[in-house]
DNA sequence: GACCGCAGTCAACACCGTGTCGAGTCGAAT
DNA sequence: ATTCGACTCGACACGGTGTTGACTGCGGTC
């Protein structure tokens, strides 16, 4: 086979089948149509036809783009998990100010789910029954319950955090609040903590859980400043 | 409409559509196919014919019934809600030992989904497109949040546990994290704690988040025994 | 003991969304 | 001018859903 390029470089193409050219328009036709949709009514009322016909082609046309109505769900969610890897850096200086930081993190992941909720709340909803959605999503949580236990790891050896539990245990736990905690505010479904404190309140219980207070020692090995 | 009597009491009847009689082993027996079937594929792949065919029916008799397909889920589902319920009675001599009470609390709910997962992880494919298992979902979770809630203010009052998070936020995001755990863990669908360490993992970082220690305070107020 | 009514049953149908096939158009390269 | 491949769509086959209308058999009733 060609694999030919793809405007996301090394991934193995979700979205056209091959070459290049002028179609380009109508693939982002069709995502920006997708987009726009999933912001009015949920993913499974939206058939193939609604994506093709607001993307000006036919129905068969559309699947010369994508070999299904998932694999656009897919490509969607491709670009917020690359939004949300971006806010990686954060873990670098982590022991200057702990509080802060851990926020920041926090604070990230929130304004990247919640700039792209449509999108997230559409993924939740197929992970059901789409394995490559679901395969998707577990990688990104697998990366990122990484590098948290690194960090908590990082925080024990410090001195700041005490031991407990494995801290790929602890860093499975919280991510997890996160995400359950942050589909029912974004999706208002169920119990919910109100979105302007979502993030204070998930931070309280991350320094908690870690540190076992909310004000985590700064700097250096040991005791306070 | 006559509102006729259902096995499950008073409830609005989700099931067969009025009358009593003879069918009611063909009810049973498209429960059970159901239950059957969903030990084998997923939610999505079990058609209304195949549930038909397992209870020796035909599919426009299914109708009869059940209205569809997720009615007969959310038949499932009411009966592990209810015993899920009937958990509730651990929350009464919590001081007394509080370690071992939210372990029981905790272990219990474990045992109830672990015991159904099969209903409760396809409850959880068709939240996301079933508004009605959406709500009764949002019910439970209401009502053990509740009980939480309650649970972490009454420690605070006695003394036993610090101050802090509003106990309704710190329930939610607690309750969360279990949920989306146990998830995890019973589909074996990305990072996931060990089955086996569940219920610890999760006591612990109830235990810390409520107590800020995982040896809380016995029995009445203030200190060590 | 004919009749009614109703729980229970299903063949057949109408409908809708998906995915595919084959026949095309058109522009760039040869 | 022809060829090639990107691109397009009408028309179809398929599978699942939900409904209709006709049929069966049984308990009650005058």
């Amino acid at each position: 086979m060609t694999t030919a390029r793809t405007p996301t470089g090394a991934a193995p193409t979700r979205g056209r089948r091959a070459g290049r050219s002028t179609g380009d328009d109508r693939e982002t036709a069709i995502l920006a149509t997708a987009e726009r949709l999933l912001a009015q009514r949920p993913f499974a009322d939206i058939s193939i036809d609604d994506l093709a016909r607001g993307a000006g082609i036919s129905r068969p046309t559309f699947y010369f783009y994508f070999p299904s109505k998932d694999a656009v769900l897919l490509t969607l969610l491709d670009r917020v998990t690359e939004e949300a890897d971006a806010a990686g850096g954060v873990f670098e200086r982590l022991a200057e100010d702990p509080r802060a930081h851990w926020r920041e993190l926090i604070a990230r992941f929130h304004a990247t789910f919640g700039g792209h909720r449509d999108v997230v709340l559409a993924c939740a909803q197929v992970r059901g029954t789409n394995a490559e959605v679901r395969r998707l999503w577990a990688e990104v949580l697998e990366r990122w319950v990484r590098a948290v236990q690194a960090a908590i790891e990082a925080e024990r050896a410090r001195g700041a955090a005490p031991d407990g539990l494995p801290a790929r245990d602890l860093a499975i736990a919280l991510n997890s609040m996160n995400e359950r905690v942050w589909y029912a505010t974004f999706a208002g479904d169920g119990p919910a903590v109100a979105e302007r404190d979502v993030v204070d309140v998930l931070l309280d219980v991350w320094l908690i859980a870690i540190y076992r207070t909310t004000t985590p020692p700064v700097t250096a090995s040991g005791g306070t400043p």
